[in-house]
DNA sequence: GTGTTTGCAAAGTGTTTGCAATTTA
DNA sequence: TAAATTGCAAACACTTTGCAAACAC
């Protein structure tokens, strides 16, 4: 078996990134890329990281997410104008968000697209597209 | 001439929505309401409303815009994780958002629209889409 | 008059920052 | 050991709230 050592390819990622491995990135990074897509928020994070024994500052988790997206191993998704989220897969892709629960859901990409893009105001032209489709628990 | 007393459209409105036209409120709606659509941030109309000697607190500008999003007059716009934006389009419709400037635009509703809208996840119900079309300054 | 609304100041929430102590390379 | 990173606490921006004074009906 080759590459055994703890956290490879997380140490890889980092470096990639040209962060230097520190024990607080690795554990965030693990925590974010270990299983699949991930949202979270810096206080999610960071509660998750003290539940698992992982002792990082608020402050730090906050660094940290804002270094990653820097970097584009995150993305931010802007649902709620009070909190900042933000989101493991960085592919361009829409969401799924319930005020209710405060749940992110990633919607494929191939899954939505529009008929037609308007032309934006003079002066400007089109960065992104963010479709944020708001859902509630259904009645039934 | 009929109905020439000052501001008595604003006034209809501020009844219709069932909340007292103190001087505050009146003063608030005739700038929101007076002339075509506006996007604003509490700060926004606050700035505007001591600018055109209006006095009225920032609290009572938050309050007055939460109010009138409660009865229908106003919409809230998530296009920003730090601050919320209030628009006086109520019909559904779409943005234009550039960071840089902090401008909001609307897109007219049949200039844009999803090919395909996709099954929310289980259990939850679609209650409404949004889509922000983020800009920049164009380069030329 | 009675109930509503206002303004202030204080508190609250989410986030950023300055800096000394610590850690990494 | 030099440079980067951390954690804390303080500062920040935006927003909400409690309450006495002012206002609308």
């Amino acid at each position: 078996m080759i590459g055994n050592r703890p956290y490879s390819a997380i140490i890889e990622k980092l470096r990639a990134a040209k962060l230097r491995p520190t024990r607080q990135r690795l554990a965030l990074a693990r925590l974010l890329f270990t299983d699949g897509h991930r949202h979270v928020t810096a206080e999610s994070l960071h509660k998750e990281a003290l539940s698992e024994n992982v002792r990082v500052s608020l402050a730090t988790v906050y660094n940290t997410l804002h270094q990653f997206t820097r970097s584009g191993l995150l993305g931010e998704v802007v649902v709620d104008s009070t909190r900042a989220y933000f989101d493991t897969n960085t592919t361009h892709h829409h969401h799924f968000f319930c005020e209710e629960t405060q749940i992110l859901h990633d919607i494929p990409c191939a899954d939505l697209s529009l008929k037609y893009l308007p032309t934006p105001p003079k002066g400007m032209e089109i960065n992104q597209i963010d479709v944020v489709i708001r859902t509630r628990p259904s009645a039934d």
